[in-house]
DNA sequence: GATTTCATGTAAGACGTTACATGATTCA
DNA sequence: TGAATCATGTAACGTCTTACATGAAATC
């Protein structure tokens, strides 16, 4: 009954466009997905929610040739708990991010150099491949014409870009850094002696 | 039953120093909480799966002036579990980055310009101060001896300067964005009319 | 005839956070 | 005297993923 942040990703794409739960999982894979991925049954689960809170209304469509479905869309009281939401100061984030590789990279001493060293190339053509892809749709919206909306597309669309560049220099760097150290496999004589840093947090 | 990623984090960290649940609370502070995360709670429920899988074993130490504690360190079997995990190539990553800024800004038809821009310049304030906590952490890395070991502690702590730097990027190209638009509050007009892309998805 | 598209859900389980619960010891 | 440190868990709840389930129409 109450609200996640995934119940705002979805009024937000209802806002921008309405339409049947199936309509808004291929509208949500082509925008949100590459910020806030939403699988079908969650997307599905957030459409009902929203109706309990009175924020959306579905309205069933009648088709000939295929089912019917039913459509959504804000109410107002959906758009004005939106803006609200989007007004309101963000609590300070947490960090959400888990990426195994960096784990990996960590644990580097356990581990063969020339195996981390495969998994990172496989993980710089990931990220290489996500930049393209971005790259793509940026470029589709910059040979339109320029709206306020489209331009908002854009730089969330600029944030994947640029965090999947990080990611490429990232493990370049470390490449590097394998290349220097040279050697084989793991060296365990090392394995209990490493310590990351002192304090430094919160 | 089933280890999951959480589970290798925690038994990565006592192969790098065994301790106690209190004990590598402190250590996932300063180490692997910057790209993952683990709550006490979830730590504790790690270990008591690590002794499930005969990966760690722990043995308790009486103590004096403190309360008794369970000191853990991983078996052979969990040493091997553990190499294993590493070597074997990981699954191609789906993208976990939910980042409620990026949606906020991808949302930006809906909010005034300058809420939009404050929240981004808290949001770049957070990514600066993130980035000098991790600088510090490799500043004192480079000024202690090379391990192979702390070689790749810093490698894993770069990840999270060059994400912040990223982040950081990317909040000053959209803040350029607002002060060109420059302009009030939401522009409802505009809101129905946006696309983001075309399929160019998997 | 087979596959893709349209269309909507339920159920089970894993993952993760927050709050609750306790209690001795050290240090300011 | 009060706060922080040491020490370990449980319980409840929310989020998210995966698998299960169904079925007609369009397209190749």
């Amino acid at each position: 009954m109450t609200p996640s942040v995934a119940t705002y990703v979805v009024l937000g794409l209802l806002a921008k466009r309405p339409g049947s739960g199936y309509d808004i999982v291929a509208f949500a894979e082509r925008s949100v997905s590459f910020f806030w991925p939403l699988s079908r049954s969650q997307l599905y689960a957030e459409l009902t929610r929203l109706e309990e809170l009175g924020w959306a209304s579905g309205t069933v469509v009648e088709q000939d040739r295929y089912p019917n479905k039913r459509v959504y869309e804000p109410t107002s009281a959906g758009m004005t708990a939106l803006r609200e939401w989007l007004e309101a100061p963000a609590i300070p984030q947490k960090q959400r991010t888990r990426d195994p590789m960096v784990l990996k990279t960590f644990l580097g001493t356990f581990m063969s150099r020339d195996r981390l060293a495969d998994q990172l190339a496989a993980h710089r053509d990931q990220a290489a491949q996500r930049r393209a892809k971005l790259l793509a749709v940026v470029e589709r919206i910059d040979a339109q014409d320029a709206t306020p909306s489209r331009r908002f597309g854009r730089a969330a669309a600029r944030y994947g870009v640029l965090q999947a560049e990080a990611t490429m220099a990232w493990t370049e760097e470390v490449q590097a850094l394998l290349v220097t150290e040279a050697g084989g496999g793991p060296r365990s004589a090392d394995s209990r002696s490493a310590e990351w840093t002192e304090p430094v947090l919160p």
